[in-house]
DNA sequence: AGCCGAGGTGCATTTTAGCGCACTTCTAGA
DNA sequence: TCTAGAAGTGCGCTAAAATGCACCTCGGCT
Protein backbone atom coordinates (compact mmCIF):
# COMPACT_ATOMS: atom_id res chain seq x y z
CA UNK A 1 0.00 0.00 0.00
CA UNK A 2 0.98 3.54 -0.87
CA UNK A 3 0.25 5.87 1.30
CA UNK A 4 2.48 8.55 0.47
CA UNK A 5 0.19 10.63 -2.22
CA UNK A 6 -2.65 10.70 0.66
CA UNK A 7 -2.54 13.43 2.79
CA UNK A 8 -2.35 13.46 6.58
CA UNK A 9 -6.30 13.40 7.10
CA UNK A 10 -5.69 9.67 6.13
CA UNK A 11 -3.10 8.95 9.55
CA UNK A 12 -5.03 11.00 11.45
CA UNK A 13 -8.30 9.44 10.76
CA UNK A 14 -7.01 5.87 10.85
CA UNK A 15 -5.14 6.78 13.87
CA UNK A 16 -7.98 7.76 15.83
CA UNK A 17 -10.00 5.02 15.13
CA UNK A 18 -6.87 2.21 16.20
CA UNK A 19 -6.80 4.57 19.22
CA UNK A 20 -10.56 4.37 19.92
CA UNK A 21 -10.42 0.83 18.87
CA UNK A 22 -8.12 -0.54 21.17
CA UNK A 23 -8.92 1.96 23.93
CA UNK A 24 -12.20 0.79 24.30
CA UNK A 25 -11.14 -2.83 24.25
CA UNK A 26 -8.67 -2.10 26.76
CA UNK A 27 -11.46 0.29 29.28
CA UNK A 28 -13.84 -3.10 28.72
CA UNK A 29 -10.62 -5.09 29.61
CA UNK A 30 -11.10 -7.93 26.69
CA UNK A 31 -8.35 -9.46 25.10
CA UNK A 32 -7.26 -9.44 21.58
CA UNK A 33 -8.55 -13.12 21.85
CA UNK A 34 -11.76 -12.81 23.13
CA UNK A 35 -12.53 -9.89 21.07
CA UNK A 36 -11.63 -12.44 18.45
CA UNK A 37 -13.82 -14.99 19.50
CA UNK A 38 -17.00 -12.41 20.25
CA UNK A 39 -16.34 -10.23 16.56
CA UNK A 40 -15.68 -12.78 14.34
CA UNK A 41 -12.71 -11.12 13.40
CA UNK A 42 -9.89 -13.37 12.79
CA UNK A 43 -7.43 -12.79 15.73
CA UNK A 44 -4.88 -12.24 13.40
CA UNK A 45 -6.70 -9.41 11.91
CA UNK A 46 -7.10 -7.81 15.02
CA UNK A 47 -3.55 -7.64 15.57
CA UNK A 48 -2.74 -6.33 12.36
CA UNK A 49 -5.36 -3.51 12.97
CA UNK A 50 -4.04 -2.36 16.30
CA UNK A 51 -0.59 -2.39 15.12
CA UNK A 52 -1.61 -0.35 12.55
CA UNK A 53 -0.45 -2.37 9.63
CA UNK A 54 -3.64 -3.04 8.05
CA UNK A 55 -6.29 -1.21 6.09
CA UNK A 56 -9.03 -2.71 7.27
CA UNK A 57 -12.65 -3.01 5.34
CA UNK A 58 -16.15 -1.12 6.54
CA UNK A 59 -17.54 -5.07 7.92
CA UNK A 60 -14.66 -5.72 9.32
CA UNK A 61 -14.66 -2.38 11.30
CA UNK A 62 -18.16 -2.86 12.06
CA UNK A 63 -18.11 -5.88 12.99
CA UNK A 64 -15.60 -4.59 15.74
CA UNK A 65 -17.69 -1.67 16.73
CA UNK A 66 -20.52 -3.60 16.96
CA UNK A 67 -18.94 -5.84 19.96
CA UNK A 68 -17.55 -2.77 21.49
CA UNK A 69 -20.63 -1.06 21.41
CA UNK A 70 -19.15 1.60 19.32
CA UNK A 71 -20.46 3.49 16.10
CA UNK A 72 -19.59 4.19 12.58
CA UNK A 73 -20.34 7.55 11.42
CA UNK A 74 -19.16 9.30 8.31
CA UNK A 75 -20.28 13.26 8.56
CA UNK A 76 -19.31 16.53 7.06
CA UNK A 77 -16.51 17.88 8.98
CA UNK A 78 -17.13 20.90 11.04
CA UNK A 79 -15.07 23.77 11.25
CA UNK A 80 -15.01 25.67 14.10
CA UNK A 81 -12.37 28.10 14.34
CA UNK B 1 -20.68 -5.75 26.85
CA UNK B 2 -23.07 -5.86 23.40
CA UNK B 3 -22.95 -9.53 22.11
CA UNK B 4 -24.54 -11.40 19.45
CA UNK B 5 -23.33 -11.58 16.00
CA UNK B 6 -24.33 -9.34 13.54
CA UNK B 7 -27.60 -7.79 13.82
CA UNK B 8 -28.89 -5.24 11.27
CA UNK B 9 -25.72 -2.82 12.74
CA UNK B 10 -23.82 -3.35 9.61
CA UNK B 11 -26.33 -3.05 7.27
CA UNK B 12 -27.66 0.11 8.82
CA UNK B 13 -24.45 1.62 9.42
CA UNK B 14 -23.55 0.64 5.84
CA UNK B 15 -26.78 2.36 4.41
CA UNK B 16 -26.12 5.20 6.73
CA UNK B 17 -22.65 5.95 5.45
CA UNK B 18 -23.50 5.33 1.84
CA UNK B 19 -26.38 7.55 1.87
CA UNK B 20 -24.56 10.17 3.71
CA UNK B 21 -21.75 10.24 0.68
CA UNK B 22 -24.30 9.99 -2.15
CA UNK B 23 -26.12 13.02 -0.63
CA UNK B 24 -22.80 15.35 0.53
CA UNK B 25 -21.25 14.50 -3.70
CA UNK B 26 -24.79 15.13 -4.60
CA UNK B 27 -24.75 18.46 -2.35
CA UNK B 28 -21.35 19.46 -3.81
CA UNK B 29 -22.77 19.05 -7.29
CA UNK B 30 -19.98 16.75 -7.84
CA UNK B 31 -20.09 13.70 -10.28
CA UNK B 32 -19.35 10.17 -9.80
CA UNK B 33 -16.68 10.83 -12.82
CA UNK B 34 -15.36 13.98 -11.08
CA UNK B 35 -14.99 12.51 -7.66
CA UNK B 36 -12.86 9.70 -8.63
CA UNK B 37 -10.40 12.18 -10.62
CA UNK B 38 -10.55 13.98 -7.04
CA UNK B 39 -10.10 10.89 -4.99
CA UNK B 40 -7.77 9.55 -6.94
CA UNK B 41 -10.49 6.58 -6.25
CA UNK B 42 -11.20 4.49 -9.10
CA UNK B 43 -14.71 5.26 -11.23
CA UNK B 44 -15.24 1.61 -11.03
CA UNK B 45 -15.45 1.88 -7.31
CA UNK B 46 -16.82 4.59 -6.74
CA UNK B 47 -19.99 2.84 -8.68
CA UNK B 48 -19.95 0.21 -6.71
CA UNK B 49 -19.62 1.47 -3.61
CA UNK B 50 -22.82 4.30 -4.46
CA UNK B 51 -24.57 1.28 -5.69
CA UNK B 52 -24.48 -0.61 -2.07
CA UNK B 53 -22.28 -3.22 -4.18
CA UNK B 54 -18.91 -3.17 -1.92
CA UNK B 55 -17.11 -3.30 1.51
CA UNK B 56 -14.81 -0.62 1.02
CA UNK B 57 -11.59 -0.08 2.43
CA UNK B 58 -10.75 2.23 5.07
CA UNK B 59 -8.40 4.35 2.56
CA UNK B 60 -10.91 4.28 -0.01
CA UNK B 61 -13.64 5.60 2.48
CA UNK B 62 -10.99 7.88 3.76
CA UNK B 63 -9.95 9.23 0.24
CA UNK B 64 -13.37 10.29 -0.83
CA UNK B 65 -14.33 11.41 2.92
CA UNK B 66 -11.44 13.71 2.51
CA UNK B 67 -12.48 15.21 -0.93
CA UNK B 68 -16.00 15.30 0.43
CA UNK B 69 -15.54 17.29 3.07
CA UNK B 70 -16.16 14.61 5.80
CA UNK B 71 -14.56 13.20 8.39
CA UNK B 72 -15.10 8.85 9.34
CA UNK B 73 -15.62 8.32 13.66
CA UNK B 74 -15.71 5.75 15.73
CA UNK B 75 -17.58 6.56 18.82
CA UNK B 76 -18.87 4.57 21.66
CA UNK B 77 -22.43 4.23 21.35
CA UNK B 78 -24.86 6.90 22.76
CA UNK B 79 -27.24 4.47 24.85
CA UNK B 80 -29.27 7.71 25.77
CA UNK B 81 -30.29 9.83 22.94
C1' DA C 1 -35.73 10.93 -34.00
C1' DG C 2 -30.79 11.76 -32.43
C1' DC C 3 -27.30 13.32 -29.06
C1' DC C 4 -25.04 13.58 -24.65
C1' DG C 5 -24.02 13.33 -19.87
C1' DA C 6 -24.53 10.60 -15.72
C1' DG C 7 -24.82 6.42 -13.82
C1' DG C 8 -25.04 1.16 -13.96
C1' DT C 9 -22.93 -3.47 -15.19
C1' DG C 10 -20.33 -7.78 -17.20
C1' DC C 11 -15.76 -9.52 -17.73
C1' DA C 12 -10.98 -9.96 -16.70
C1' DT C 13 -6.82 -8.72 -14.17
C1' DT C 14 -3.95 -7.08 -10.32
C1' DT C 15 -3.52 -6.13 -5.71
C1' DT C 16 -4.33 -6.99 -1.06
C1' DA C 17 -7.36 -7.88 3.14
C1' DG C 18 -8.45 -11.70 5.93
C1' DC C 19 -6.87 -15.70 7.62
C1' DG C 20 -4.30 -19.90 9.89
C1' DC C 21 -0.12 -21.65 11.70
C1' DA C 22 3.89 -21.40 14.22
C1' DC C 23 7.12 -18.79 16.48
C1' DT C 24 8.94 -14.79 19.25
C1' DT C 25 8.63 -10.94 22.51
C1' DC C 26 6.90 -8.70 26.36
C1' DT C 27 4.88 -8.18 30.83
C1' DA C 28 3.03 -9.25 35.35
C1' DG C 29 2.77 -12.34 39.13
C1' DA C 30 4.23 -16.42 42.12
C1' DT D 1 13.99 -16.58 38.39
C1' DC D 2 10.45 -19.03 36.03
C1' DT D 3 6.10 -19.03 33.83
C1' DA D 4 1.69 -18.16 31.83
C1' DG D 5 -1.05 -14.90 29.45
C1' DA D 6 -1.18 -11.31 26.10
C1' DA D 7 0.49 -9.28 22.14
C1' DG D 8 3.68 -9.07 17.98
C1' DT D 9 5.43 -11.21 13.52
C1' DG D 10 7.14 -14.15 9.26
C1' DC D 11 5.28 -17.26 5.80
C1' DG D 12 1.94 -18.51 2.73
C1' DC D 13 -2.83 -19.30 0.88
C1' DT D 14 -7.61 -17.80 -0.63
C1' DA D 15 -11.17 -14.72 -1.31
C1' DA D 16 -12.32 -10.36 -2.25
C1' DA D 17 -11.32 -5.18 -3.03
C1' DA D 18 -9.74 -2.16 -6.51
C1' DT D 19 -9.10 -1.44 -11.11
C1' DG D 20 -9.64 -0.90 -16.46
C1' DC D 21 -12.34 -1.49 -20.51
C1' DA D 22 -16.31 -1.80 -22.98
C1' DC D 23 -20.99 -1.57 -23.25
C1' DC D 24 -25.87 -0.57 -21.69
C1' DT D 25 -29.73 2.26 -19.68
C1' DC D 26 -32.00 6.40 -18.52
C1' DG D 27 -33.39 11.24 -18.84
C1' DG D 28 -33.07 15.76 -20.59
C1' DC D 29 -32.40 18.48 -24.51
C1' DT D 30 -32.66 20.13 -29.49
Amino acid sequence: MHLGLLGNDFFMQIEEIITALKQRRQTLAVTQEHLAELSGVALRTIKEIERGQGNPTFTTLSKLADVLGMEIKMEVKQTIG
